[in-house]
DNA sequence: ATGCCACCTTCAAGGTGA
């Protein structure tokens, strides 16, 4: 089974291109994120006719996350513990009913935090302290568990096409590096790492400045996994022809395939 | 230091992202 994760920047705007990559790609579960709308705007019925169960968490004008499935979706919750303030979309998790047993999936939009020195930043950070307290949580069920998303966090510096550009970007933050790491360390796997790692392999390129065409992209979404995941975990793939679709989003879907 | 692009809201121009 495939599972993507797919930074879309507005669901309504990418329909058409969401539609053809799904009709060609064919993953059995889709993590959105920035879907920009709220639920009752969200194109359930265009992902239900390609045979998509649809959980989602909207928001109006920003953000927004959701989960296709063509499994059952038995479960699902919206919103990270640990901060009832916090009206940002940006966490969505469900429990699928894959061939092989059940699948906890979360699709998650980290935020950008810059600038670096502003209540962004810290914000970003909290965010971070928070999936990590709620990851340990998870992983304590000791289920096959993948948490898909838009990181926004360059973790090496070959993960980017120059570092210096991103010296005092937020996304390169030593706090946040370290704070992914720590992520990582609770026990979870990050797919690309465990089955490519190449260097310069993007997920992202910006509209601005002809950054596709001159290949200044960086690496920022991520797909990280259970010990129970990486052992079915069979590759991780980036589809980056998506960029150069018509009415492409600035991110392009990552992939895993799990025996599950 | 800012705009460069593309998205949002609700028709005009400012907020947001990475």
């Amino acid at each position: 089974m495939k599972i993507a994760s797919w930074n879309v920047n507005s669901v309504r705007t990418r329909l058409p291109t969401i539609i053809d990559w799904l009709k060609d790609a064919r993953p059995d579960v889709v993590c959105l994120q920035e879907i920009k709308c709220q639920d009752e705007q969200f194109p359930t019925q265009a992902f239900e006719d390609l045979g998509y169960n649809c959980a989602i968490h909207g928001q109006k004008s920003y953000n927004g996350v959701a989960i296709l499935s063509r499994y059952a979706i038995e479960e699902s919750m919206t919103g990270l513990p640990g901060d009832e303030a916090d009206d940002h979309a940006r966490y969505i998790e469900a429990v699928v009913s894959a061939d092989k047993g059940p699948l906890r999936v979360a699709s998650i939009y980290l935020p950008n935090g810059n600038p670096k020195e502003s209540e962004k930043f810290d914000y970003k950070l909290n965010w971070m302290r928070r999936l990590r307290t709620h990851a340990k949580t998870l992983l304590a069920y000791e289920e096959k568990l993948v948490l898909a998303g838009d990181y926004n966090v360059i973790y090496r510096d070959e993960d980017c096409w120059d570092v210096e550009a991103w010296a005092d970007d937020a996304l390169y933050a030593r706090e946040v590096r370290d704070e992914f790491a720590a992520l990582q360390w609770c026990g979870l796997t990050d797919a690309w790492m465990a089955r490519d790692a190449r260097a310069h392999q993007y997920t992202f390129w910006d509209y601005q400045r002809g950054a596709w065409q001159r290949g200044h992209g960086i690496h920022i979404d991520h797909i990280l996994l259970s010990s129970q995941a990486t052992d079915v975990l069979q590759g991780v793939a980036i589809a980056k022809e998506t960029r150069a679709m018509d009415k492409p989003s600035d991110h392009v879907p990552v992939i895993v395939e799990l025996d599950a």
